[in-house]
DNA sequence: TTTTTAGTGGTAAAATGTGGGAGGAATATT
DNA sequence: AATATTCCTCCCACATTTTACCACTAAAAA
């Protein structure tokens, strides 16, 4: 089964990293608790991504079918995979995420956690508010660029 | 059975060369433990890789089926497997990797371990800071190069 | 008010990581 | 060829970190 991440929520790391998950949040994961979560820095962002397994399971079986004599291939999915771990959740719904990673993307305690339907983004709260900060000029372009030919 | 390498670790070697692997990933090797691993240079990157002894042996069938009375299929092996090695691990889950294979990669100390599926390349840590480092541009280009017709 | 659920922090036991020593093999030196 | 030296491997033991678990406070619901 897969699940659906919905919503935006605030919450803290603790002093030992580990971060507390709200309720709301926790519900929407309860389908895919068990089968235990991955997360990454992402991408192109200062920030992680939190898969549920069998998600990022299908998204690496996307990168195997690439030839491994090809170099190029090999380079992005070492850039694409840097910073990736197994993590859970503990007794209290804690994610305990290691310093390495969370040091990634500079998160200190203040965090943000941002669904992006199959997965979810997880924020510095300062840079999370810097990265959805544009001037509206910059909005329109963004918003035309990407949904351009779409009529809602 | 196969396995399945995912993550990235940091580890290190000691003065005797021996390289520690976390648990995480000795969890991870557990299944294919037994058979034993091979060591060698990666033919592109200044790393090494290793591989569980079947997965390595796959790989020779496909080198095989590639006729030996042509010069270039000859010189790629030969290349391809250069710095080859046979490795195992000690009774508390240490690499014993020989120095001659590890100075090819110019592995000290700090140790870099990326999974790539079925089988993982080992780095010197600042090396593989190098490698995964690419301005933002590039990264677009090579994440389009590499996954075009792929949606996300 | 009482009861249940959520959030926070701490502790203690177990697992993990580190180091060293000794025997043996292989290589280098005289 | 004999000796010396370096390198590799196997072994054991200790100190540290990690993680699982527990307990207390705060908040919300009944």
């Amino acid at each position: 089964m897969s699940a659906i991440f919905i919503g935006t929520f605030d919450c803290k790391a603790d002093a030992k990293g580990r971060i507390m998950l709200p309720v709301a949040l926790r519900n929407q994961m309860a389908p895919v608790l068990q089968e235990g979560f991955f997360v990454k820095k992402s991408y192109y962002s200062d920030c992680l991504e939190l898969y549920p397994a069998k998600e990022w399971l299908r998204v690496m079986e996307e990168l195997d079918e690439k030839s491994r004599f090809e170099e190029d291939n090999l380079s992005f999915r070492r850039m694409y995979t840097a910073g990736l771990r197994q993590v859970e959740l503990d007794a209290t719904g804690r994610l305990l995420i290691p310093k390495t990673i969370t040091s990634l993307a500079g998160i200190v305690k203040e965090v943000k956690i941002a669904p992006m339907g199959k997965y979810m983004e997880i924020w510095d709260l300062a840079k999370y508010n810097e990265s959805i900060y544009a001037p509206k000029e910059k909005k329109k372009t963004l918003a035309n660029k990407v949904m351009s030919g779409k009529k809602e």
